[in-house]
DNA sequence: GTATTAAAATACGAATATAGTAACATTTTA
DNA sequence: TAAAATGTTACTATATTCGTATTTTAATAC
């Protein structure tokens, strides 16, 4: 008998298949069969994993928070210059944009009574702990003023990650990497000369 | 009473939104009950409309394809350029991809019983069929080389659409507007030196 | 071979969602 | 004001979906 779920075969197609589903249509234009159907697995199986939908969506998300997560954790830990870290930084939010969906959320705000609103703002936040505790360590490192709230730090992180996607910035650049290269500067430097 | 339905703003803003949502989440995902709902019109204005669901998905696929048709007619009989309404059409071809979206299609290809593939394969055909006839007439007028197939050149300029959109295309040259110049020149003048 | 077990397929009832209609109220427009 | 258009509410019938129970099938252990 299958003592770990998580490690399960049937159980990681479930949350790969979902998540492609819940991203494209939202919440609750999926249905469990089509779910099912799509991963190639049946109604009684997924039972045997998920109570019901809603679980399957916390374990969904669950897995996407927590990958972020592990990825930002390799980069702030990696041996890299701090203007090398920031930048993959900017390019991890650039295709954060696309972790987590709008459409997957929309449903949850639009019906409260679902209770995944709470659980997903919930998780969010530890998160967001997580990744300020990274930050404050990297200012006791000294490779990060210490003289600003990470908290700032990292809203900005996140702006910068939106101007990426931003067509109307990116249309005054060549090129996307040029961009990146504008962004992080600004990023590490400020509008101060360096060098 | 109003004579001609078409003229109608809630028939148009019913039209509108319907596109919108079908594009997004595909034909069956969406309900009508849905669709009033975001356009901010009752149902029973909705059946004074269209008296189902597959005869509004015709009424928008219709008016995505005339639309497009329109377009297309203005570039052809513009005052341009022969160059310029090449390059025109194969902008208009970049957008077009995102004209008529997947997952509307899909379910009509996944529930053929439905009978709306039938309908759009042959409202696309018309189309394809006035759009040659177009062409044709651009090379009796001369501005497009007589000795080949306008299937060809309508394949073609399909194709190049297709190619704005490759990314690995895309990422050879500086800037869009440098792929989108490289391949009008190569549509209108091919591999031959030029003036 | 047979017994045992996990998973798939099928069927099913209950709850929910949706399509479409009808009767009546309200607003818009001429 | 009168006519036309639109909105509201309620309703029925049908279809979907959920979640469970039952039967089949396939694989594995004995």
């Amino acid at each position: 008998m299958e003592k770990d779920q998580t490690t399960s075969q049937k159980y990681s197609k479930l949350l790969m298949t979902s998540r492609e589903l819940f991203w494209k249509y939202g919440f609750s234009r999926v249905s469990i069969q089509e779910i099912c159907k799509e991963a190639g697995i049946s109604k009684m199986t997924f039972y045997r994993f998920f109570p019901n939908k809603l679980e399957l969506a916390k374990a969904v998300f669950d897995r996407v928070v927590d990958e972020g997560l592990v990825k930002f954790r390799s980069i702030m830990h990696a041996n890299i210059s701090s203007a090398d870290k920031i930048k993959q930084i900017v390019l991890l939010k650039r295709e954060g944009v696309h972790e987590i969906s709008q459409e997957f959320l929309k449903d949850f705000y639009a019906n409260p009574e679902l209770g995944l609103k709470t659980y997903i703002e919930e998780k969010t936040k530890t998160a967001w702990h997580e990744m300020l505790t990274d930050f404050r360590q990297a200012q006791q490192d000294g490779w990060i003023r210490a003289d600003m709230k990470p908290e700032l730090l990292f809203y900005m992180s996140q702006k910068v990650g939106d101007m990426l996607n931003d067509k109307r910035l990116s249309s005054l650049y060549n090129s996307p990497q040029d961009l990146v290269m504008e962004l992080t500067n600004f990023f590490v430097y400020g509008i101060s000369p360096h060098e």
